[in-house]
DNA sequence: AGCATATGCTACGCTTTATGTAGCACGTCA
DNA sequence: TGACGTGCTACATAAAGCGTAGCATATGCT
């Protein structure tokens, strides 16, 4: 499969408009994952494997050369995110607070967030 | 499949740990788009689909029963966001700024941004 | 009533994507 | 030499996604 750019077609959507090949890119198994797991250092191939939980090698390298493609990872001496990448990172660091409030919402829900019946 | 909740293995991660599951939920296919397209009004089922470039109707009720069963989208009058699912899109809204960036990158490359060769 | 149109949604057959296991070629260090 | 670790690929199987068609209901019009 082809990896996404701005300024071309991708999946979903013909315009290319930057947002959607970022979109097409990031809806991929395992894209955001990876960036989250390099999120404070740089790992090995191996390494970066298995705390995706041994995604297959087929799927790890294929997102790599994905990301690796779209400036977002370089390897040099393991894999770790660019300078792009890092900023990229930012907008996904925030989600953890989410998750974790979606958790405690989930262990007493109707408080507050819901939306009024 | 089933819908990721924190609390619960999911896809890639036993944990339960509440970030994998929501990195498992957006990082399937259409997942971020639905959001993205519902950034700033309710829309219809087929209206959505259209602004989705005509998504299958399988896919986009599919996600839309999982992201409804997350808490981020509600369903009345129309596929809305929710208290939470604006809370997500704020940490969504930012990547359309970094994708602008990333097509400037690409149209003038090697400027500050990338690794030095 | 009769008809057109719009809605949300499902069935089903086919293609694309992901998975899992095995293993190769290379490098390092004993 | 041989035991290890590295990045990476092949290939068969399973899962996810896609496209088209169409149903049941609701609303509005004449």
């Amino acid at each position: 499969m082809t990896t996404p750019k701005p300024g071309h077609p991708v999946r979903g959507s013909t315009t290319g408009r930057p947002i959607m090949a970022l979109l097409d890119l990031l809806g991929r198994r395992w894209t955001l994952r990876v960036i989250w797991e390099l999120r404070d250092e740089a790992l090995t191939f191996r390494a970066l494997r298995s705390r995706c939980d041994d995604v297959s090698p087929t799927m790890l390298n294929r997102r790599l050369a994905e990301l690796r493609d779209a400036g977002i990872v370089a390897a040099e001496g393991g894999y770790a995110l660019t300078g792009p990448g890092l900023e990229l990172l930012q907008a996904i660091l925030p989600l953890q607070r989410w998750a974790d409030d979606w958790a405690a919402r989930r262990d007493r829900p109707a408080a507050g967030s819901g939306r009024a019946p």
